[in-house]
DNA sequence: GTGAAAGCGCTAACAC
DNA sequence: GTGTTAGCGCTTTCAC
């Protein structure tokens, strides 16, 4: 009855919130796990090829958010590395008792379909989600969209995209949005692959300069692959943002200290993280998809 | 018994071994915390003046580091913000039932002694520790001696140095490091207070090279802030690190990616946190203090 | 609507 | 050493 849920009486209902606030009263969360078979923990899984994934700050964000709001309802937070091509490993996380929900980053549809039913209504995705997994995501299209047409307004026209790995199925939605203006402009697509790192965004920068010399803009889906182009660029001998212009997503921390300053856009991954953690915790009737808007934050670079 | 502690015979634990592999069998973590009143949850309180500290990389990579481990133990982490002037607090999270253990990051002496009884030996600190509270730290005495007798090696004589918030009780250690080398070469000391942030550090630089013109280094006791000197001097069109050397501490993940590239010292913060959770989670017999060496690492900057 | 009783899966304390 | 039993603090179910 604690739960304010049971069948009460209002002035009872009151009178034991009353009592409880009074005696300060608090519930063992593991008494309650173990009677309701609820569950102690919320399982925070990162897809990945290695499991140095879950050393990227934006991990460590949604982490930190997740714990937080864990730590409201006395529940712990626990974080596993879901192998890429094993979606397997998700049932046998999801097989281990005292799981309380689970919270998939970046996940493939692939491994979202090996959820079992019994975890339904308690698991959501940071990314894609299926028909059964609820998705908390960035809204790639509009803020893809936002970034291109900012580098077309600022007179830009041969525009170069730096794209993501090719599993993580958010990237289609952000080259499509870029394939869309540069249609809408007249002008060519100029899309080279990326992997999110610095390394792969200043080999990205010599590949794009050497196939089109004129190109005047390169954007990047990360934020870590635009530095590494803002660098290819610099060992190039071509100026920022004088000869081309280079935008980035993400907004991570460094974006605002970087020399030139990192235009970009920024995501609410607090907010999402936030989000999605409630909806697993509190099996609120969830959306199928909650989309976050992108924000649009110009610096010098472009 | 299942926990392999009790009293029994050796071919009698096999067997129970045996079967307990063949069967499949999990312990459930909660029915375990419930009987043994061990808690299900590793908490993680960060001290500091607003709950902003929580947002901090740093904080981040020791958070999923402890998630990590604690995952294997089946057991959550929660993360809770810890007022720089309310120590009370931490009773108030103590005094909440569920509690396996608890991890305080950057903690002040004060705030460990209203740690309550029956928690010791399933606290630690990373940061300084108490008598009945282990500490698990950088030694940021050598770390500093390190830095700065670089600098000395690479010519530089007139060292000055941005420290760290004053609360925060390991700063002492690298001023200390910081003033006996300055001794030791017959320089001059010269202080400037910092706290950590970007925006401080270039606020310094300009103070620094207003007081003392022929300044020819700067250390920074933080990452951010060498990043914001770096940024201050470029300002003031000083060359670096041509006319003054700038060298940072911490080794974040920027420090490799800005514009001079940073020289600083590396911490290993995921061997610092993994240990200090493991103490708690295993209840070993923990020394009172376990340093870790800080590395220099060389870049651009100095 | 309300109260009592029966577990949830373990650990710990006690008798054998 | 080994087997047995009584709870841990809740939720749930079932009588009232």
């Amino acid at each position: 009855m604690v739960t304010g849920q049971g069948p009460a009486s209002a002035k009872a209902r009151d009178r034991v919130t009353a009592a409880v606030t009074r005696l300060g009263y608090v519930p063992d969360a593991a008494a309650r796990a173990l009677a309701s078979r609820s569950g102690t923990r919320l399982a925070i899984a990162v897809i990945g090829h290695t499991a140095a994934v879950l050393d990227d700050p934006y991990v460590g964000r949604v982490l930190t958010t997740a714990a937080h709001i864990a730590a409201e309802r006395e529940v712990g937070v626990s974080l596993h590395w879901l192998p890429l091509n094993e979606p397997v490993t998700l049932a046998a996380l999801a097989g281990r008792r005292g799981l309380g929900g689970l919270l998939v980053v970046n996940p493939t549809r692939p491994a979202l379909e090996t959820v079992p039913r019994d975890l339904r209504g308690r698991v959501a995705a940071i990314g894609v989600g299926t028909r059964h997994v609820p998705s908390f995501d960035v809204d790639n299209r509009t803020g893809t969209d936002g970034v291109v047409r900012h580098l077309v307004s600022t007179g830009r026209r041969r525009i170069a995209m730096v794209t993501g790995p090719s599993w993580l199925p958010c990237g289609d939605r952000a080259v499509e949005a870029y394939t869309r203006v540069m249609r809408d402009i007249g002008g060519e697509t100029r899309v080279v692959p990326g992997d999110f790192t610095a390394a792969r965004g200043a080999a990205a920068a010599a590949e794009i300069m050497a196939h089109w010399p004129d190109t005047d803009a390169v954007f990047a889906l990360s934020d870590l692959t635009a530095l590494g182009v803002l660098d290819g660029l610099h060992a190039l001998g071509v100026d920022v943002p004088g000869d081309v212009a280079v935008a980035g997503f993400d907004d991570i921390a460094f974006a605002s200290l970087s020399r030139p300053a990192l235009t970009t856009s920024t995501h609410p991954v607090e907010d999402i993280a936030a989000a999605a953690a409630r909806a697993v915790l509190d099996r609120g009737g969830t959306d199928r998809v909650t989309c976050f808007p992108s924000t649009l934050v110009v610096r010098e670079s472009a």
